[in-house]
RNA sequence: UGGGGCGUAGCCAAGUGGUAAGGCAUCGGGUUUUGAUCCCGUGUACCGCAGGUUCGAAUCCUGCCGCCCCAGCCA
């Protein structure tokens, strides 16, 4: 960070902390609930709980809030392991489970009960709800509220050793039942769930609940600011209710900031185990997901992630990103770093009538424009070849430098050509281009400075090679899909498109990780999931300042 | 209609009493064998509204309006 940027709130909150002498070292946590993939909106959380302790030599746990066994999976942690690290963030030995405090867990609840805050309720999920009151008006008291510790400590103790079924007990804390916060009229601390833990395996049959293990995982790592999102506001009061019972040696400080949403995608970690369930997208890690792992297998950059959710900043407003931010920050790595190739997506032939057959030439290309150390590679130039379907109008408005009929346009890297015949077929649609090269004008050649208003891409026949290309757009119809009634009535039903393309050869060595840019249409990657090699997805398109001018002209006809 | 938050240009976002940074988008122009990149230039933001305090307010006070979150034995 330059010293002329601004820090954010939290940020300045620590290095005041740091300046106090309040902390000597920062220490915070990302506490994932291994139940889905990690999204964009997490990439924030990651980068912001890594970030500010890379910045201060602090530390940070990537801890499992594994506390609700049945909706988490290893599989999931996993996963996650994966994407943090991917993102570029290492957590040293500091990989935890809430579940490794559960013996720490239980004893604290222990001392609640002897200390007369918490008591064991024998009220249904039912009765509990209709006491708990509304909104506006307060709760009642449960007729178990005021059971005496000894019969409390024997219940709990029965609990645990599994005597009771699932929901006839519960563990409450003893709070306030007419307080107009709804966290704090006796909420539950620990529940009886007979199932088989990732973690803990068959040790237990209790399990403590989100606020009771969080604030107590907290302080057992010692955590000095506990970055949470702006929806648990309102449990901080029960937070700080934990450490002022308990007391424990250290004291944890909760902070929220919004959530980062992105325009047209999802962040909602149960809309997107539905895409996944019902099919509507191949897997958490489809390109098309605003997941860590379908944004890596687009070929997002880790690099551009980050770039991305500091441009988004830490506030406590609610935010809606337009997706172009986010592509913004994709082109700005992408463009530096990829190397360019060519590669034709809609293939139109084009039979150079004067150039002669049985020959091909090497044409020598930059790899990138701006980055001589890229070196260059050698493309066969031939009579027969592929140039891109958009690449051609019969009737061409003024504007349009591309290729027309009588009209010239340069071949990247190769010659001058023009259209002298348009050949199609008993449809009338344009099957081929016959045209004439100028020999004169080689690119790199003593005359090839000769100016045409256009240059278009192109692969020769003969040695280009076949792939299927990905086209993704965005997965919605509305910039808000979060807040729709129905998601899947808002589904964009064009989000992939498949092409046969034809690219030049040297793409057939193309390692998985290497994104590239074909020229003149976008970023591209290979598939990392396809068995076929011959599989790429589009990463991003290019800016593209025409189909900007055509969008504009059509906006004017009608 | 209880409680907790938030409101600065289309989207983000600085600003912490002295007269509104920056990014993305937009719109112009230049360079260019990618209509890309790059480079210039481009915004009347009634700082949610209305009052008040002050020589001076986006910043302090009061009232109002709008939006978000909370009634899981989810996190």
């Amino acid at each position: 960070m330059s010293e002329t940027e601004s820090r954010d709130f939290i940020r300045q909150i620590i290095s005041d902390d740091l300046e106090s002498g309040k902390h000597q070292q920062i220490t915070t946590r990302f506490p994932p609930e291994p139940n889905g993939y990690l999204h964009i909106g997490h990439v924030m959380s990651i980068c912001l709980n890594f970030g500010v302790t890379e910045e201060t030599g602090g530390r940070t746990y990537l801890r499992f809030d594994d506390t609700n066994p049945g909706k988490e999976s290893s599989e999931y942690v996993e996963a996650i392991k994966r994407d943090v690290r991917w993102l570029g963030f290492d957590w040293g030995g500091r990989l935890t489970h809430a579940s490794d405090y559960f013996n720490k867990l239980y004893d604290a609840a222990i001392k609640l009960v002897e200390m007369g805050v918490a008591y064991v309720d024998s009220l249904s999920a039912e009765e509990i709800r209709s006491y708990r009151g509304t909104l506006t008006e307060p709760g009642k008291n449960s007729p178990h509220r005021d059971r005496s510790v000894k019969e409390n400590l024997d219940l709990l103790a029965r609990m645990r050793a599994g005597e009771f079924d699932d929901g006839e007990m519960v563990l409450r804390a003893k709070i306030d039942m007419s307080s107009p916060n709804m966290n704090l009229r006796d909420p539950a601390l620990y529940r009886i769930r007979h199932v088989e833990h990732q973690h803990t395996g068959n040790t237990w049959c209790i399990y403590p609940m989100y606020d009771f293990a969080h604030t107590l995982s907290d302080a057992f790592e010692e955590i000095t600011h506990s970055l949470c999102t702006l929806e648990f506001e309102d449990h901080r009061p029960l937070y700080n209710w934990f450490l002022d019972q308990l007391e424990p040696r250290h004291r944890p400080r909760q902070i929220e900031f919004s959530r980062l949403n992105l325009a047209y995608a999802i962040t909602s970690k149960r809309k997107l185990n539905a895409l996944v369930e019902e099919g509507i997208v191949e897997g958490w890690d489809d390109p098309r997901m605003p997941t860590i792992a379908g944004m890596r297998r687009r070929g997002y950059p880790a690099a551009a992630l980050r770039d991305f959710v500091h441009r988004a900043g830490v506030t406590k407003k609610d935010k809606l990103i337009e997706m172009g931010v986010l592509e913004n920050s994709v082109r700005e790595i992408l463009g530096e770093e990829a190397p360019r190739r060519m590669a034709v997506l809609k293939p139109l032939k084009v039979v150079l009538t004067n150039y002669p057959e049985n020959t091909v030439e090497m044409m020598e290309a930059m790899n990138h424009p701006a980055r001589p150390e890229f070196g260059t590679r050698e493309l066969p130039f031939s009579r027969e070849l592929w140039i891109e379907q958009d690449d051609f109008m019969e009737e061409a408005p003024r504007k349009f430098f591309r290729l027309k009929p009588g009209g010239e346009v340069r071949l990247r890297f190769g010659y001058i050509i023009r259209c002298d015949e348009v050949i199609k077929n008993d449809a009338g649609e344009v099957i081929e281009l016959r045209c004439s090269y100028d020999p004169e004008t080689r690119s790199g050649s003593a005359n090839s400075d000769r100016k045409v208003k256009g240059t278009i891409h192109w692969v020769s026949c003969a040695e280009s090679i076949d792939a299927s290309v990905r086209l993704y757009d965005r997965l919605f119809t509305v910039a808000n899909p979060n807040t729709a009634e129905d998601f899947h009535a808002v589904m964009n039903a064009d989000s992939l498109q498949t092409v046969a393309a034809k690219l030049e050869p040297s793409l057939a060595a193309l390692e998985n990780d290497e994104p590239v840019q074909f020229e003149r249409l976008g970023y591209f990657c290979a598939d990392s999931e396809s068995e076929d090699e011959s599989v790429f997805n589009r990463i991003v398109t290019l800016r593209d300042s025409w189909a900007k001018l055509e969008k504009q002209a059509m906006q004017e006809q009608e």
